[in-house]
DNA sequence: GCCTTCTAGAAGACCACAGTACGAT
DNA sequence: ACATCGTACTGTGGTCTTCTAGAAG
């Protein structure tokens, strides 16, 4: 089971810390699989390939699995509203018994335009009823993948790269163009490249207690993480997540704290022992670079922050939840046996049938 | 130009509760 | 090792309150 606070997305499943990047553009990570082209295909060439003739705009495609991202979703899961291939199914829905009696159902493949197919409900993400904003939510998902290929290979989608503190995307970025611009560029370019190589794998990531980057006299005020947001845990396996309180631990992803602490002052000792050193591939040259920094600038001009729903039944009880001046009001004993006798109904109604959470 | 007041919009707080993880037993 | 229980935590939406930026005097 998928443990709320925790992304799913990206997490886990397979044994790869790297989403597969599209086939065509080799750039951006794939999100859809054409079984016709037997291609993994991000948005956008997905539009453009799928959008050039007729014949094309009929080929089923299917999202990839949101866990591993790896391999096409086999399976949608309500309870999670996740899309998942027979793997990370498999491997989720027998964590425990709870997660075993997730209603799931086939995946249904996408056919015409991704973006302009009226048609087609979403089966990815979250359902949404209204056509036009089927839309906005795939812009919403688009979104979040293009702005994790800006730099970084695979960065924690979703929230994490926020809630995290990292300079992670857009917060990098900000630093990053800002200090190009104020001539500090020597010191982020060297956390860039750092960034750049950083490969996300879950092990890359330590769970340090709080109290112990605050005993170190090298943790700058300034430069110290959110550990107020930073409650994640990310232990590579969906099933195996590590829930920890965001107040007791901050998360530091090794290259970058010490590159930091390198940027201002030297880098703790005995860091190394802690953080071993990563494997860091560099392959993006300066051409990329800049290219992805413009492609970050116009993508902030047209950012979006809508909310995101990510447990959409919890989604549902707060709409039937009784309340007063629009908080959240105790429910009656009559409300509530209303609910038991509505249950009871139902559950006899259909048998017995254990119903998913939404 | 500077200050004060007013206004509109944005942001955050608040509430109850289902669901989950985790530690203790 | 396994099961059970209690606790802590998270996320959800509508409304209200507080904050902030801009306009007007």
């Amino acid at each position: 089971m998928l443990k709320e606070g925790t992304n799913n997305v990206g997490v886990g499943g397979s044994s790869s810390t790297w989403s597969r990047v599209c086939d065509t553009c080799r750039s951006a990570p794939c999100i859809v699989y054409c079984h016709a082209d037997s291609a993994y295909l991000c948005s956008s060439c997905d539009a453009r390939v799928h959008a050039a003739n007729r014949v094309a705009s009929r080929h089923e495609r299917v999202w990839v699995c949101e866990a591993c991202e790896r391999a096409p979703a086999a399976f949608l899961c309500k309870a999670d509203a996740a899309s998942l291939c027979s793997s990370c199914d498999a491997d989720i829905h027998s964590a425990n018994p709870l997660a075993s009696r997730h209603h799931r159902v086939p995946i249904l493949p996408i056919s015409g335009s991704l973006l302009v197919e009226p048609d087609h409900e979403p089966e990815h993400g979250f359902v949404n009823e209204v056509e036009e904003e089927e839309e906005e939510v795939f812009d919403e998902y688009d979104d979040e993948i293009e702005a994790a290929s800006w730099l970084l290979p695979h960065p924690l989608k979703g929230n994490e790269e926020e809630e995290n503190g990292f300079l992670y995307g857009d917060e990098f970025l900000d630093n990053l163009v800002d200090c190009n611009s104020c001539g500090h560029h020597n010191q982020f370019s060297n956390v860039f490249q750092q960034q750049q190589n950083y490969n996300t794998v879950p092990q890359n990531y330590a769970v340090v207690p709080v109290q112990v980057l605050q005993q170190s006299q090298h943790f700058q005020p300034g430069l110290e993480f959110d550990s107020s947001k930073a409650g994640f845990s990310y232990d590579g396996s969906i099933s195996q997540s590590v829930s920890v309180s965001s107040m007791e631990v901050g998360v530091v992803p090794e290259s970058t704290i010490s590159d930091i602490s390198v940027s201002y002052s030297k880098s703790p000792i005995g860091t190394s022992d802690l953080f071993p050193p990563l494997p860091m591939p560099s392959h993006l040259t300066p051409l990329d670079r800049e290219a992805r920094v413009l492609r970050y600038r116009e993508k902030k001009k047209t950012r979006k922050f809508e909310k995101k729903i990510r447990y959409a039944s919890r989604k549902a009880y707060a709409e039937t939840r009784p309340r007063i001046k629009g908080r959240f009001a105790k429910r009656t004993d009559v409300e509530a046996e209303v609910d038991q006798m509505l249950s009871t109904t139902l559950f006899n109604e259909v048998g017995g049938t254990i119903f998913p959470s939404f």
